[in-house]
RNA sequence: GGGCCAGUAGCUCAGCUGGAUAGAGCACCUCCCUUCUAAGGAGGCGGUCCUAGGUUCGAAUCCUAGCUGGCUCACCA
């Protein structure tokens, strides 16, 4: 039984004894004693006074009377205002240390579920940018602490690689490329790709003032352009599988693929597999005849097929168009149906932006009006914007923050930052190398993963991500640290009847013991800040208490011997948070 | 216009299912390296928790209305 449920049962005890009422274990209000008082949990008593018809301090100082007398983790108590202060047992802590900090799966949970997560989802256009940053680093650390909590998780990826976006890359290409590829060029396949992305719509904007300055309205010239036009016809080839176009297409897909995995390989996600949505589109569509011949749908005079979800007020929603082409919504049906009979699973989670709210409740939706066995199980990650100081990121305007070009910067200032502390004279040019990559990813990442996934942030490309204060290398740091005192000295057999708790060594022992619990919220809510900003509370506990405490010198052979133990399993927490994280934690720097 | 989300210190963010004088980091100002890694520690400065009502013993947290910002309501994906 843990702590709290200890003493909680003895308040219910306690106000069956004093007042001959009956409450239930979960209504005990509980707390952490605030700072400024003594004590390690607090019974808030105010909802109790109503059993006992005497004042919050009288009730709280016969509870606590009981308490100390009949729970033997109760130390000693006091009570200010209507606030229970209960200090824990010194011996509870200890024993809490010495018997769960050889426990190699310390932390983990037993949830059970089979859960698809897909995340990433990039054109195969353009580049990664910052807004694909936080998509892959919210959807492989929230697989991973979805898998530490118990679940087995299957994470993959979406390509949107058809549609009239690529088409623009590829008559670009065919227009002005001169056969240039990415090795004769030597630059990354994504980038090449979106150079050519870029392209189009210069040129595409330039065929439109000429079309302008010559009469034509904007909206005409927009449509008429014939940059536009070829497009268009090119999207119409591909859909009837002309041989020409689908050999460009593949050619500069595999480009974009190439280039991808190498992102994928230095920010250190991976996938299980990688769906295509030129493979699923077509299957979409036989989910709407599906509903057609249900009468789920139906169809409008120039045959386009369309769904009511007026009752669940939303809109009528197109399905498929009059032509009989798929939209975005049929092939995500398409995919979804395909997913479930890959894996069967009890979830399926989408990591994807908050822009696309309204599009996943319909998809949800729909699937349910079908009445798939899945439905319920669809669950929209939804996860804040990243936008700049004056507003959105866009690609044709060259404003996104690209993701290779940003990390590149990251372990640049890592590089010289480190090298202005000059720690690292000894180490090897691989040694020196991995640990810039550690740190300026451990910035990069922490500085995301600390922010809830929900809140739209704001990037600002002129402020550096910080390496000091509440940040991954602090944390990274503390670790470090603690390696090196395990270095220079073996933990041998510790006494722990004997052993005289300080406050700085009870404080640490208590913030490891949430650590459970923290990834079963982490968990639930799906919010993996919850696990940053508790990797940052225990690294702060730590540095406090490594400052102000001798651990190596001048100290008895046992409590050194405690004290190591309790450095040693801090660190092992912090190492597992970010592994957690998907952070790396260098041995030395 | 309808829907959804957000508004906490100069900046970036915590604040769980309502609980004590609202917390961190950055920036700014003081101190502290002959203790084990100072990417550190101790302290100071800094807040009408968007506004107005309401519920409650108690509200940053819940409810209502308003203000501000974002996203969305495409035969784009």
């Amino acid at each position: 039984m843990n702590l709290e449920q200890l003493v909680s049962e003895g308040v219910v005890v306690a106000i069956k004894t004093l007042f001959d009422v009956d409450l239930p274990v979960d209504g005990i209000a509980l707390n952490e004693t605030i700072k400024d008082y003594k004590g390690d949990l607090t019974v808030v008593v105010f909802p109790l006074t109503r059993h006992s018809k005497l004042s919050p301090e009288q009730t709280g100082q016969l509870i606590g009377e009981i308490l100390k007398e009949q729970v033997q983790v109760v130390e000693d108590f006091n009570v200010i205002k209507g606030f229970l202060n209960l200090e824990i047992n010194n011996t509870y802590y200890i024993n809490f240390l010495k018997n769960s900090c050889q426990d190699q799966t310390y932390g983990r949970g037993k949830e059970g579920r089979k859960i698809v997560l897909e995340y990433c989802g990039p054109n195969t256009n353009k580049p990664l940018h910052l807004g694909h940053i936080r998509n892959m680093l919210l959807g492989y650390s929230t697989a991973n602490v979805l898998k530490f909590a118990g679940n087995k998780v299957h994470k993959v990826n979406i390509y949107n690689d058809r549609g009239i976006a690529i088409c623009k890359s590829m008559l670009a290409w065919q227009k002005f490329g001169n056969g240039e590829t990415p090795e004769s060029t030597g630059m990354k396949g994504d980038h090449f790709v979106g150079k050519f992305y870029v392209a189009f719509d210069k040129y595409y904007k330039e065929e439109i003032s000429a079309l302008v300055s010559n009469g034509a309205t904007k909206e005409q010239a927009e449509q008429e352009a014939s940059l536009l036009r070829e497009a268009r016809e090119m999207l119409l080839k591909w859909e009837q599988g002309d041989k020409e176009i689908l050999d460009l297409w593949n050619k500069m897909n595999a480009w974009c693929y190439e280039g991808f995995e190498e992102t994928f390989k230095t920010l250190g996600v991976d996938f299980e597999k990688h769906y295509k949505e030129s493979d699923y589109y077509l299957r979409g569509k036989e989910l709407v005849e599906e509903g057609l011949a249900k009468d789920t749908f139906y169809k409008k005079a120039d045959d386009s097929v369309w769904v009511d979800l007026e009752d669940e007020g939303l809109d009528q929603k197109l399905l498929l168009r009059g032509d009989g082409t798929s939209v975005y919504i049929t092939q995500d049906m398409g995919i979804a149906e395909a997913r479930y009979q890959d894996y069967q699973f009890d979830e399926s989670i989408y990591v994807v932006a908050s822009e696309q709210d309204y599009h996943f409740k319909v998809l949800q939706l729909v699937l349910e009006k079908l009445e798939k066995p899945y439905a319920k199980g669809i669950f929209h990650l939804s996860y804040g914007l990243v936008n700049l100081p004056d507003g959105r990121m866009k690609s044709r305007e060259g404003t996104v923050v690209d993701a290779d070009d940003l990390i590149k910067e990251m372990i640049a200032t890592a590089e010289s930052h480190t090298n202005d502390l000059g720690k690292i004279d000894d180490f090897s040019e691989e040694e020196s190398k991995a640990l810039y990559r550690d740190l300026a990813l451990g910035a990069l990442k922490y500085f995301i993963l600390k922010v809830n996934p929900k809140r739209s942030v704001i990037f600002n490309p002129e402020e550096s991500i910080d390496f000091q204060g509440n940040t991954g290398p602090f944390i990274q740091f503390n670790y470090v640290r603690i390696q090196s005192l395990l270095r220079k000295q073996p933990i041998e057999t510790i006494d722990y009847e004997t052993i005289n708790l300080q406050s700085e060594e009870k404080e640490l022992i208590k913030e490891i013991y949430k650590y459970p619990q923290i990834i079963k919220l982490a968990a639930k809510n799906y919010d993996i800040s919850e696990v940053s900003n508790y990797a940052f509370s225990l690294a702060k506990l730590y540095s406090k208490f490594y400052a102000g405490t001798s651990i190596l010198g001048d100290t008895p052979a046992n409590t050194k011997y405690f004290r190591l133990q309790l450095s040693k399993w801090t660190g092992e927490v912090l190492q597992s948070a970010f592994d957690l994280l998907g952070i790396q934690m260098p041995e030395r720097m």
